[in-house]
DNA sequence: CCTTGACCTGTTATGATATTACATAGATAT
DNA sequence: ATATCTATGTAATATCATAACAGGTCAAGG
């Protein structure tokens, strides 16, 4: 006889090894595609914002987005990282994390949306998780009340796979 | 012949017309209860600072909250308001709304706790709904990852019933 | 009683996050 | 080429939040 042990967890690339180049790549060509719909430009600004997003499975401030665009010779003002910031949030390619007062690159830009986000207090990782669930129940909800719904936001703080393991 | 029409929506009182001179007296009879049992205070500045949330089914910054404080007499600094407005979260009866960078009194202090806001973008009215459902809909997605949640923040905002009736 | 120590309040100063307003430059359309 | 729209840069300011310290209140233990 053998077990049924439950399958293991799927893990995200937030909280996993990969082969991250290639997933920072394919976010900004999907970027591009993206755009390349619409009638907007991703300028250069726009563009290195992303690439600084991407970078990193983390959420960034817009503050510490700005100190990377100065240094690369885009301005040293705020509103030239929360323009970039709230161009790419306004198409999709990047969200707001309202608990960290940050913003993270869109990890499944065009499809899916209206992530959940796990934050690991302990190494800043950022996942984007499938909410479709989580959203529903919360239409629910809202619904008996007579409130309609127009965007939400679902964050929860906690500890990553390796950071619980590493505890 | 008689429809069968769905159940009317039972109304939150953040939305709909009640007592609310009884709503808030109970609110502060409440939180005397829970802080009895515990070894702290209801100092006269927390106790301002949360009949002062109660006053509404809104949000309210820590500044504006501030300026009510300074006007009964208390201190002017933010300090005193966001101090209090901590020790009144820190045992559950406020919230903080982060999308708001706000705080609102508890509804169900003691109580289920876990609430997700529906916050109204017309008349800035928050409930907080039951959110048993979501949150369990949020740990499972979280554990199919790995994820261990600590803490979350459910947030939507959207129109009230009656602000969607009157659009 | 009166000292001690915990806790609370007030104030100063500063840090962090975000927006408004306006000027200039670049792209697009006629 | 010119008008128009869009994007960028900058200055100034608004809004939100915390650190650090000084003084006051109050109850417990001597
Ligand atoms: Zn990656
Ligand atoms: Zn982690
Ligand atoms: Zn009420
Ligand atoms: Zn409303």
């Amino acid at each position: 006889m053998h077990d049924h042990t439950p399958p293991p967890p799927k893990d995200d690339p937030a909280f996993a090894k990969h082969d991250h180049h290639r997933c920072a790549g394919e976010g900004l060509a999907r970027a591009e595609e993206i755009l390349a719909g619409r009638k907007v430009r991703l300028t250069p600004v726009r563009r290195r914002t992303l690439e600084i997003l991407l970078e990193d499975h983390r959420a960034l401030g817009a503050y510490e987005v700005l100190e990377r665009l100065a240094a690369d010779g885009f301005g040293n003002q705020p509103p030239v990282a929360y323009r970039a910031l709230e161009f790419l949030v306004d198409h999709g390619l990047a969200h707001r994390v309202r608990r960290l007062n940050a913003f993270t690159a869109c990890r499944h830009s065009g499809q899916d949306h209206a992530p959940a986000f796990l934050i690991c207090r302990q190494c800043n990782a950022v996942a984007e998780a499938p909410a479709d669930a989580v959203r529903s129940a919360l239409d629910t909800t809202a619904d008996k009340l007579g409130f309609v719904i127009e965007r939400s936001n679902i964050e929860a703080l906690g500890l990553c796979p390796a950071c619980r393991d590493a505890a």
